[in-house]
RNA sequence: GGCGCAUUCGUCUAGUGGUUAGGACGCAAGGUUCUCAACCUUGAAACAGGGGUUCAAUUCCCCUAUGCGCUACCA
């Protein structure tokens, strides 16, 4: 049976890039019938918090993925992989290495590896740690006079590593590419590329799916599996998710953006957002783009991820572009066509949060409420729009678009009068539902000498403070005549700037 | 610096040794008419560049360019 895990190391909240890999490993264990395993990486103790594993595992719960078994934390196991390190030592596969810590700068580490590697150009060799042929005695001796060490990887001199990558296919890599990786700290403390290995293999992974910023790396773990005489599990590395122009997608400078929990806070259907994941980097067979839970997972396979990274496209600085269009229209077409029962829901805890929310929705009033819901979701984007542009519905206290007055009303001055003497027009009505309303809009038209479309645009601001809405006598019967009539007279959207 | 990976419309992607290179988002135009940010229809829009191999290359090979990743007693 296949066993996947979900490895986020708690630094942060959730990125969306991995929210994806979870999602893959999620959807491969339930397409074959596997196991999902979460396993949080926080063995680098100065930048784990526990906030941040709360965070992470809210957001696996938002989309969805709960793990199958209990969540397992590295640092939990930190005591075996220690003793996994010094039974290589004792092997001889791994070897103390007495060369005091250099303190590394904290800025950027990168530009440092590459300096230091100009530098050195090509005399440099891997394999020429003073320690790493030290006589074995001489080495104990040391160590035993506490002497600090760290234990590395004892990498062969000749050959080369190879294994064959799910998505990326063959990978070799030359020994001498590959230094002599540490295991353990001086201080004790294990490595991430022992870490993983060991945990890899007391959870008995069969697959492992991650982010291909790990592709290169690989090799090292699979010297260790080599150096373990254990079986590497199948890899399957997934491309990476880009900013726009290509950049790298980081808190830093996109700010809130890579967080899953944005999605969630703006107004994001879960399903929706997963919708949009899934199709980042991986495509079903079929031309479908709209793919349910239960879709993904039947159409799920290694073999539809692709190998280019995928930009995730968005404009900081246009509102409406907060965020990928795909992933907006596709929220939008979710909370247009998804089942109202699921919907409904969702609107309630929109509207609670906003203090819009009143029990009579759930009780006597739940079949308006449904059919509100249901005529207003045609032309939202988000959650929030419910509470926002859909407040007029739920309150008495909504805005009105500045736009919207001056187009629907300042320039039909006629109207001041005209509103208010159809809102009389609408109050003599005993049956208050569409027909009828329509009747009385056209007659008072009629008799004005003006087009519906005028006073129903007036009439659409008036009453809910927006140029754009449902239809304006669907509008009139769902807030009822009670409201209509008072919003009609109201003078409060003349009074706006 | 070294090593690795990638490159199809603006973006997400499908695809093949011979195709009108397909779909989705976005964009544009038209329609609907009570509004549009909804809906319907139509349209513009791509194989990074250069060499090979081949009757034929977007597809296979090489080089270049560009981007990304790794290179740490981070994960």
């Amino acid at each position: 049976m296949n066993r996947v895990r979900f490895a986020p190391s708690p630094t942060g909240y959730l990125h969306i890039g991995s929210a994806r890999t979870a999602l893959f490993n999620y959807l491969f264990a339930r397409h074959s019938g596997g196991k999902f395993l979460v396993r949080v990486e926080d063995t680098d103790l100065q930048r784990s918090t526990e906030e941040s594993t709360r965070s992470i595992l809210e957001g696996l719960k938002w989309l969805g993925f709960e793990p199958d078994e209990e969540i397992v934390f590295q640092s939990d196991n930190a005591d075996k992989h220690r003793e996994t390190a010094l039974r290589l030592l004792e092997q001889g596969k791994a070897y103390r290495d007495f060369t005091p810590k250099d303190e590394r700068a904290d800025g950027d580490v990168k530009a440092a590896i590459a300096e230091r590697a100009r530098e050195q150009g090509a005399e440099k060799g891997l394999r020429d740690n003073p320690y790493r042929d030290l006589d074995r005695t001489a080495s104990d001796a040391r160590a035993e006079a506490r002497e600090p060490f760290a234990i590395r990887l004892k990498v062969s001199r000749e050959g080369k590593t190879s294994f064959d990558d799910a998505v990326y296919g063959l990978q070799e890599r030359e020994h001498s590419d590959i230094e002599d990786l540490v295991l353990l700290r001086s201080d004790g403390h294990p490595l991430y590329n022992l870490a993983v290995v060991c945990d890899d293999i007391e959870m008995g992974i069969t697959h492992v799916i991650r982010g291909q910023d790990h592709l290169t790396n690989t090799h090292k773990q699979i010297l260790i599996y080599e150096a373990l005489g254990i079986e590497p599990p199948i890899f399957a590395h997934l491309p990476l998710i880009l900013a726009p122009g290509g950049k790298k997608l980081s808190k830093r400078h996109h700010g809130e953006i890579v967080s899953l929990t944005t999605y969630r806070d703006k107004g994001f259907v879960a399903g929706a957002f997963r919708n949009f994941l899934a199709l980042l980097g991986w495509s079903p067979k079929s031309e479908d783009e709209i793919l349910g839970l239960e879709d993904l997972i039947e159409a799920f396979t290694l073999e539809g991820i692709n190998r280019s990274n995928a930009v995730f496209n968005f404009d900081a600085n246009n509102p409406r572009r907060w965020t990928d269009d795909k992933a907006l229209w596709m929220n939008a077409e979710y909370i247009r066509t998804m089942p109202l029962d699921e919907l409904i829901p969702m609107v309630r805890s929109e509207l609670r949060s906003e203090k819009l929310w009143r029990e009579e929705y759930d009780d006597e009033d739940r079949v308006w409420f449904e059919m509100v819901v249901d005529v207003i979701r045609e032309r939202f984007f988000t959650l929030k729009d419910f509470s926002e542009q859909g407040r007029a519905f739920f309150s008495e206290d909504f805005d009105f678009d500045p736009a919207a007055v001056a187009k629907h009303l300042k320039k039909r001055p006629k109207l001041e009068e005209w509103l208010p003497e159809f809102a009389d027009r609408l109050e003599k009505l005993e049956d208050f539902s569409h027909d009828p309303i329509y009747e009385a809009a056209n007659e008072f038209c009629e008799e004005k000498d003006t087009k519906l479309g005028i006073l129903l645009n007036g009439a659409r601001v008036a009453l809910t403070g927006q140029a754009v809405g449902p239809s304006m006598i669907t509008a009139f019967e769902l807030l009822g005549k009670e409201r209509s009539v008072m919003r009609l007279r109201s003078k409060v959207a003349w009074n706006e700037a």
